[in-house]
DNA sequence: GCAACATATTGCATAATGCAAGTAAAAATG
DNA sequence: CATTTTTACTTGCATTATGCAATATGTTGC
């Protein structure tokens, strides 16, 4: 298992942040909740970026202890786990759609996707609704 | 030198906003120049969370190398450089501000800093205008 | 029990981080 | 103009995290 387990005792609001989801990875585990409907270890690994599997286990562990994250059996697939958003994870919606803004905004490369961002310019609030009903 | 130069491929906003700031460190950079004014390496060694010199150094050439910030000469102090947020930086404030709403409402340890919360939940226009102005 | 599917672990190489000490260069001091 | 101080940065080395490929564990349906 990797990454801190303990705080950084500073108390300042972005630390506390970064020590959760300050990586290069925990925040596609929770794009792909949000914005593919993509629940399942299985499906994760095969998102475009290609994540390690243990690394995807530890991110897994680390969010859910974090609160972030709750595991459940899926009821439709008894031998699959989903991984659903709690209250905690939800309301990361709004700094998702943040990013989603500036990389929108300054991501200059041909192969930079922009049907998120249109959909956070054309209606910000709808598409937050929509992100946190996904869990 | 360390992490990583090349992007990500897939195109998706949230990939390349980790690809350019997801770490532990560079928010805290930006952090310390938009609410603490400082923005000299030597200010920020200091900051509360003890940032290693090294990486300190790695991260700053990272973010000028990003359009993130720039460095320049410091007018009043000739020995000193001053690292500026570029437009591109300061659209990062309201990533920062919902970061910050997120943590102040979860993080529950007695610690845990409440003031720039407060002014987000007051009035986040101002405290946006404040952040960008601050560079 | 067995095949298949799905989640998770292990071993090992490479890369990033953290720490302590040292270097470099500009400005202030005498 | 030599010396000290300030400020920025570099280096060496140990520790930790990441990435990759292979393997293992657990669950279900037959």
């Amino acid at each position: 298992m990797s990454k801190i387990d303990n705080l950084r005792p500073s108390g300042c609001p972005i630390a506390y942040a970064l020590d959760l989801i300050g990586d290069r990875w925990s925040l596609l585990i929770i794009r792909d909740i949000m914005l593919r409907e993509n629940k399942t270890y299985g499906g994760m690994l095969q998102a475009d970026e290609g994540i390690a599997s243990n690394i995807l286990v530890d991110r897994l562990k680390k969010l859910t202890a974090a609160g972030i994250l709750d595991k459940t059996r899926d009821p439709d697939n008894r031998r699959s786990f989903l991984y659903e958003l709690t209250d905690k994870g939800r309301d990361l919606a709004p700094v998702l759609i943040e990013m989603v803004l500036w990389s929108g905004k300054h991501d200059t490369r041909p192969e930079a996707r922009k049907d998120v961002f249109q959909r956070a310019i054309d209606n910000k609030a709808a598409l937050d609704a929509a992100m946190r009903s996904a869990s």
